[in-house]
Formats: structure tokens, sequence, C-alpha cells
DNA sequence: CTATGGTGTAATCACTGATTACATGCGAGA
DNA sequence: TCTCGCATGTAATCAGTGATTACACCATAG
């Protein structure tokens, strides 16, 4: 931005470095995918995009898969962020209603940032297996459901032979798939007139519902599951 | 294949007609796909694996596009054909039975074909309004479902208040959601151990268990349902 | 004021999807 | 049977792509 130019002429400054750009370029990455959908994108656009030479971003990034995987994990951040916070407002000693707060943060997000939840979930676009970032932080939301399931599973809210890690995958296949959905264009098809994210919301809650907390009448007999 | 040649010398005929150069593209383009993976796909490589000009291909299929979409097509008569087996394979009194069994179809051939379903999956790789092959039988499956449901609910397996629209798209949800998490590598994150086959399979069993079928514990009959 | 090294440029490569003009030969109509 | 139309495949070509390389630029440390 505020860089003192030595040109000699009193025109554009068009400092030789650009500044900043390695964020420059995830920006523009960002905006020609939501422009254009991720098939089109191509790394001569963006560097075109960010004022600089079709070979700069390579100075930067290996490959485009090095480029797209940095701006997955910059939309990790923010995705787990989501959750977070969709955690943080619900009451801290109902682990059952957490969990349901993962989900719902997690929608929240995904719905709102197609395109970024659409470069996370593939893992032909980035290389997933090479940011630690990105692994780190999908272990530690599985992690956290595990615990807040323990949690309800003490608190009598779930029947205690149920597997929890098998829950888990389950709540998240559910959600993942919910998301795809909608972003992959299968909401269209439904209903026209009821946005996917009411939709999504009303799955979510039929889903917690039925299966993370069972009716109390079914918890209220003596205990002799199937 | 039998093709009389008229070319003079007794070598290879090789006929300047392929004969069925539009399967032979179609079945050339999912081995290439299944080698290297959907993104890496060139149609020029098609071509040259079915043994024809790099230009050939686009005399049948308009477009990159146009090819994968009846690489889709294909797909989806496969994909029914499963969810239809399995379906057949059940009581035909059974509705909930039948239900689980379009989840087992789906995820047994989704699995078993991983490139074939993520191309139907993907609203971005192929034109799937323009075929009306592939909305017609989606659309079928669906009605299904909910046909499924009301005859379910009938039985009174159901809560009579549930929105079967809904419950449809639950399951929907959670199915895709599976596929797709086996299908974008999601599962190796998991258990190394056991294949991922089989942690869908029971997935799907506590989900009909618990959203579907309402475990009757109560009803104490002397018949033993698989 | 110089030189060192990080940053961006320009030229280039092999390859892609797609289009066009042209070659080929199968099969229908005489 | 012969001929010719036309579907089918070929060759040449285009613009655009990811990626690499040698080189130009410039901020700053000494």
């Amino acid at each position: 931005m505020a860089k003192k130019s030595v040109t000699s002429a009193g025109e554009k400054p068009k400092p030789y470095h650009h500044g900043n750009l390695v964020e420059a370029l995830i920006a523009a990455t960002v905006e020609l995918i939501e422009e254009r959908g991720v098939e089109q994108l191509s790394v001569r656009e963006v560097a075109k995009r960010a004022g600089v030479s079709p070979g700069a971003p390579f100075r930067h990034f290996r490959s485009k898969t090095a480029l797209l995987t940095a701006v997955a994990e910059q939309a990790m951040d923010r995705l787990t962020a989501s959750v977070a916070r969709a955690v943080s407002d619900v009451d801290n000693a109902d682990p059952a209603a957490a969990f349901e707060a993962i989900g719902h943060g997690y929608l929240e997000w995904a719905l709102a940032n197609p395109t970024h939840f659409q470069i996370i979930s593939s893992r032909t676009l980035i290389d997933f297996e090479a940011s630690s970032s990105l692994l780190d932080q999908n272990r530690a939301i599985r992690e956290t459901m595990v615990e807040l399931l323990t949690q309800a599973q003490h608190q009598g809210r779930l029947a205690s032979d149920v597997d929890l890690e098998q829950l888990v995958l389950a709540a998240r296949a559910f959600v993942y798939g919910l998301a795809r959905m909608a972003i992959d264009g299968h909401f269209p098809e439904w209903h026209p007139s009821e946005p996917p994210a009411i939709a999504v919301r009303r799955a979510l809650c039929l889903f917690m519902s039925q299966m993370i907390v069972p009716p109390k009448r079914d918890l209220a007999e003596p205990e002799k599951p199937l």
C-alpha cells in the first residue's frame, strides 16, 4: 500500500514489489472462484487480478494445488471460528446442545461460504495431508464431538450401549451430506420456495431430536435396548 | 469388431470408421478417470486410448462436459439397477426394509464405483439439467422413498406427525454424506483398520434403527426379521 | 556506495479443449 | 453394379493453461 516510489515521473507509482502478494493472491483466488467456479480457476487470472505477471504466483506457491491449499487453510480457520462461536452461544452445562451447535455452526458457515467449503472438503484440489493446520483443526473438531457425546452419555441423555465414535461418524456424515447437497446443487430440485438454509436447519433439528437425544419416554422405561 | 477390411495388404485392418466410437469413448473415459482421477482427464487421452485422432470425440460430443454427461447417464442406469436389485431382495410387505435397502444399494454401488458416483453427484463436471435421463431417475428414486415411508407410516412404524418429505431429505443427506465422505477421502483419517464399506454399512443401520423404525422393544414377536 | 538476495518479469515448454477444412469410405438410390 | 451423398474420422490450428527458467529489479545490510 504505502510504498515510496522512486520512479522519476510523477505518474502511477506501481511499485515493483507488490508488498503483500501472498494475501493478495489468496484473496484474488477466492474472488475468482466465487465468480466462475473452481473448475474455471486459472493461476494466470489470479495473477492478472493481483496485477502481477503470470509467473509471479509460482514464486510463493509451488503449484496451483499449493495455492488452493493456502486458501483452504484460511477457510478452515474461519470454519473453526464459526463452530466455536456457535458452541459458545449455548449453555455450557448442556453437552447435547453444544453438540448440536457444532452442526449448526458448521452448516451455517458452509452455506454462507460454499466456495471455501468446497475447497476444504475436496481432497483432490488441495494437498490435505500436507497441511498440519488442516489436519489438526479437523481432528480437534472430531475430538470435541466425542467429548461432548461422552458428557451427554454421562448425563443419561444417550443410551449407554451406543458406540460414540459410530454416532459421531453418523452425525458428521449427516451434516457433511447436507452441506454438500446444498453446495453441489441438489436443492433446487427440491422445493424452490424454501431456501436451502431453512431446510437444512430443520433437517438438522430433526436428526438431533431423533438421534442424539432420545425422547424422554424411551429413557423412562427400564433400559432393555434390543 | 467384425469389420470386413478392404485394405489391400493383409496387415492390421484398422478400419477408417471405428464402428462404435461412442461407447468406446465412454469406456475409455471411465478407464482414464479411474486411473488418474477426474481432474487429470483430457479428451485427447480419451481419443488416444480409443485409437482415434484428438478431434474425433468432438464429432460425437459437443464438449468435454457432454462426454462426461454421457458417462454419468450410463452410471445412473447402473446406480438405479443396484438400488432396484437391493430393494427386490427384501420382503415386499416391509416398506421400512425396502427403504433401508435403497440406502444399502445406493451405498454399495457408490463405494464400488467411486468414479461414477463422483461424476453423477457433481453438478459442475456434467450438464445435469440437460439430461432428462438423469433428472428422471433421480426423481423416481425420491418418489419411491416417499411412497415407502408413507406405507411404513400406515403400518404404524413411523410417528404419524413426522414430515415424510423432511425425513426423506434427512435420509438422502445422510446416505449422500456417507458416500461422499468415502469418495472424498475422509475415511483414511478415521480407522485405517476398518474398511469404509463396513463402517458405512454400520452407520446406515444405526441411522435406520434410530430414525426410521423406532425400536418396538415392547412387542415380543415370535418371528425374527433378519 | 556497493553487493547480496528476495521478489517480480519475460520467454518458453508441453499440454489442453475446441474449431475448422479436408480426407475417407459406407451404404442408399439410380 | 456403379456412383455419389454424407456421416465419420483426420490434420492443422487456435487460444489458453500450469509450470519452469533465465533474467531484471530493488530494498537493505555492511
